[in-house]
DNA sequence: TCAATCACG
DNA sequence: ACGTACGTGATTGAG
């Protein structure tokens, strides 16, 4: 076999990380607050040169000050040379990061990356090394050299996106040969290195000119044939600039690299370097596509990276019992059986069990969880997402689900495994089951330590474990559906749909997908001309305040509002719901624990916390929620929570004043903010000192304001000072909260939830404004979601002591709803009331509730 | 898989 | 100069 010469990569490192660091957001951080959107971008395109080209010479290289080249214009250095602070930040991560990935880091001091990589790429081609460039700046089409020996993996949309460089794709792309991209620039100019250029010459002109004369020279010698009076103009007036231009989009080649191109070696990552760095910056994604690169053998390297050790025994699940002590809490996992191929359900035997205490663990097969956690008895448990077990331990003493999720509620999922790996442990159980009740007992370990530094674990023991089981009760309760007079209503409901269909289509004129925001507006706004408003990504937008807007416009408009109110009603629930109920007609929920950044609940297949209530349609639905037969719901909700929670974390007197008297907020709001006597206020004026108030509470501007006022944003702006003026504590509550999370990068609610804000620290003004509005409402929606837990595990208490026979069946963030016999009504809703206020305690101004009793969810409200 | 839309608090 | 109120989940069309 004839020796080939290995390919040689060269890395832009620089243009690399800019283009990385420009192109994805700024809320890529650690849990910590630390950005690391371009060390992202960086490590997932090394990783894809890895996956895809396996393991090559390769050189990354950066500047070292500048080459003076184009230093020539100094908006340029200007430019590139003021680095951002977020990204100065993650530039010493850069070169350990690539030594990780066994290549090497290259730079010439007084140089810049790309000449660095112009003069490697003429030397190695010399030596006939094959070269491949990897950049984001396009003048590195210039070193394309005429066999293509060198080519350039150059990035195209977002970063790991790339697309690769020959010479005839340069002349396809450009109409001109890869040596002339100097020219090319010259007379075009490059707005993102701030090249000037030829006003008034882009792609096309630029390439026509070359192809015509040869050379930047050669245009400008040839002035007076080119056509167009101004463009001969342009080029006289810049020909200075076009000269310039081509000196600074003109790469050096005689750099003092000491560097033989041919004597470049492939040299394997350090795997455990690797992943320590990986799991360092939290790069989730990017790591796991590594470990799929990196293959099995990788796997083992992980676990000898840091193994939590154990004895894993083969038993039977009778046995979890005996483990250890008797005291100590065993950890618990169960792995779901694979149904064979061909088979279409899983068979209830062929589980997998785990357990695990102290340096022992046990592995075995069971009937699924339930038999699990009954052999555990009540000996506490660890388990992860114990809820997800069907049964709840009789004890449970830690979850590592929500032990996650307090450490960081904004994450979005959090498998085991990723959170084992993140902090460095692995099991040596081959057993899959046993491993991870094995990571689970040494992860809760770790998170136990750091909940208490950060003085989170009552926060845990009191308000997050014993809500699992609450939460349990109320899934398995479910909630009884009237699915006859749903059915009643769906009938009647799609022929009111499918009439509006034809209606809608006969004004059309043609027959379309009204469900298509796409095909609706090319039938409003084109066909019919009707107005055009806001715009999204993928044309203009038909949402309903678009609608509402161009109402008067044109007949179909109306038609197609009431289509799409009783469309979407009718999919969600007329359709879906009457599949899900049980034999006693029962609908049960899921309520996820760990999913929403403020510390809410939310609930899922079905989402019972979005059941219509405004429309007369979605009342209807909601009077198909009932209670068994001869009993009664009980719905309680908190008035107010929300501004209660402000008035008090605000310490504002004013509002506080409000709710001690009993007043409504509303209304008082409106006599504050528009300086009237109370008699004066209609329902416009209170409706909008309500938006102000919820605004407020959401960290409202005063173009979002005036939008959904409709009024001008001077007016919206007037009113905000004017709140703000009459409730200053609130202002100031805003300001210190911003601050203050500025400062630590979190913000905690009243009972010590934190949440992690990256968006303070972004570079990009929009997203930190976001952030400034999470600090101010995660604060708020936070403590009252804080309220409401405590206020439900009370309340399943209170329930339980008390003997009765009703159940809470339902949270929907401020409402709780019970159901049991009408005798029991005054009971329950006695209890609910005082559980509800209970958490809140003495704290000004006081919270309220208001109740209501029916046979339905409607009536009771 | 993503964007748009819309239901709720 | 620029985009614009917080938090969720379900459905659907389109790529």
């Amino acid at each position: 076999m004839p020796v080939v010469a290995d390919e040689l990569y060269l890395i832009d490192g620089n243009s690399l990380a800019y283009r990385a660091f420009f192109a994805l957001p700024e809320s890529i951080a650690t849990s910590k607050g630390q950005p690391t959107n371009a060390i992202f971008g960086l490590a997932s395109m090394l990783v894809k040169i890895l996956t895809e080209h396996g393991s090559r010479p390769t050189i990354v290289c950066w500047d070292a000050g500048s080459s003076g080249r184009k230093e020539l214009y100094g908006a340029y250095k200007a430019q590139r040379t003021a680095r951002p602070d977020l990204l100065k930040e993650q530039w010493p991560c850069f070169e350990p990061l690539v030594e990780a990935f066994g290549y090497r880091n290259v730079s010439v001091e007084g140089y810049e990356a790309d000449d660095v990589i112009a003069t490697i790429a003429e030397r190695a081609r010399e030596q006939g090394v094959p070269v491949t460039i990897v950049t984001g700046d396009r003048d590195a089409f210039q070193l394309i050299d005429p066999e293509s020996r060198i080519t350039v993996m150059a990035t195209a949309r977002g970063i790991t996106e790339t697309k690769r460089y020959d010479r005839q794709a340069v002349i396809d792309r450009y109409g001109i040969a890869p040596e002339l991209i100097p020219d090319f620039y010259g007379l075009k100019g490059d707005a993102s290195d701030n090249i000037p250029g030829v006003p008034g010459i882009g792609d096309k002109t630029a390439a026509q000119l070359l192809q015509r004369f040869g050379t930047l020279e050669g245009v400008l010698e040839h002035v007076d044939e080119v056509s167009g009076a101004k463009r001969q103009e342009n080029l006289r007036a810049h020909a200075d600039d076009a000269r310039i231009s081509k000196r600074l989009a003109t790469v050096r080649r005689d750099v003092p690299v000491p560097l033989d191109p041919a004597a470049e070696v492939a040299r394997e990552p350090d795997r455990s370097r690797l992943r320590e760095v990986f799991r360092e910056f939290e790069l989730r994604d990017p790591l796991r596509r590594l470990e799929e690169a990196l293959g099995a053998e990788a796997a083992a390297e992980a676990a000898s990276a840091a193994v939590v050790a154990a004895r894993v025994r083969a038993a039977a699940v009778g046995e979890v019992a005996s483990l250890g002590d008797g005291a100590a809490p065993v950890a618990l996992a169960v792995r779901a059986p694979l149904a064979a191929e061909g088979e279409l359900f899983a068979r209830d035997e062929g589980w997998r069990f785990g357990a695990a205490c102290g340096g022992e663990a046990l592995a075995g097969g069971c009937d699924g969880p339930a038999a699990l956690v009954a052999a555990l008895g009540d000996r506490p448990a660890i388990a992860h997402d114990a809820k997800s077990l069907g049964v709840v331990p009789a004890r449970l003493a830690h979850d590592t689900l929500l032990g996650a999720y307090l450490l960081d509620p904004a994450r979005r999922a959090f498998p085991l495994r990723e959170l084992c790996e993140e902090r460095g442990l692995a099991s040596d159980a081959a057993d899959e089951a046993a491993a991870d009740a094995v990571l689970v007992q040494a992860l809760a370990v770790a998170q136990r330590d750091e909940l208490r530094e950060r003085g989170q674990e009552r926060l845990l023991d009191e308000v997050e474990l014993p809500l699992v089981r609450v939460l349990r009760d109320m899934e398995l309760a479910g909630v009884r559906l009237d699915t006859e007079r749903l059915a009643a209503i769906a009938a009647r409901v799609r022929e009111e749909i499918a009439g509006l269909e034809r209606e809608i289509w006969d004004l059309a004129d043609e027959e379309f997908v009204i469900a298509s925001p796409q095909q609706l507006g090319a039938v409003l706004f084109e066909k019919l001309g009707l107005s055009r408003k806001r715009r999204g990504k993928t044309g203009f937008s038909t949402d309903a305040r678009v609608l509402q807007a161009i109402r008067a416009e044109h007949p179909i408009v109306v038609k197609v509002e009431r289509w799409r109110e009783l469309n979407q009603l009718a999919k969600t629930y007329l359709d879906a719901l009457p599949g899900l109920v049980d034999e006693e007609s029962r609908i049960h929920t899921t309520f996820v624990q760990a999913v929403a950044s403020t510390g809410r609940l939310s609930s899922t297949n079905p989402n019972l916390q979005n059941v219509p209530v405004r429309t007369p349609l979605g009342r209807e639905i909601r009077g198909c929620f009932e209670a068994a037969p001869g009993d009664v719901l009980v719905a309680v909700d908190y008035s107010q929570v929300e501004l209660r929670v402000l008035a008090h974390v605000a310490d504002e007197p004013v509002l506080k004043e409000v709710f001690v008297r009993g007043e409504d907020v509303h209304t008082a709001t409106a006599r504050e903010v528009f300086q009237v006597e109370e008699s004066e206020i209609d329902p416009s004026m209170r409706s909008k000192a309500k938006m102000i108030n919820y605004g407020i509470v959401y960290g409202l501007t005063d173009f979002g304001l005036a939008d959904r006022l409709n009024i001008s944003r001077e007016e919206a702006k007037a009113f905000i000072e004017a709140y703000l003026e009459r409730f200053s504590r609130v202002q100031a509550f805003m300001s210190s909260t911003i601050e203050r999370a500025g400062e630590q990068g979190f913000v905690t609610t009243l009972f010590g939830r934190r949440r992690t804000i990256p968006e303070l620290r972004a570079r990009n003004r929009q997203v930190r404004s976001l952030g400034e509005r999470l600090a101010v409402n995660t604060v708020i929606q936070g403590t009252a979601a804080d309220v409401m837990k405590l206020a439900m595990i009370g309340a399943h208490r209170a329930l339980r002591d008390s003997g009765l026979r009703s159940r809470m069946i339902l949270t929907i963030h401020d409402e709780l709803l019970f159901e049991g016999p009408p005798g029991e009504a005054d009971a329950v809703r006695a209890l609910a009331e005082r559980e509800m206020l209970a958490p809140w305690g003495e704290r000004e101004p006081p919270l309220a509730v208001e109740a209501g009793v029916g046979r339905t969810w409607l009536e009771a409200k």
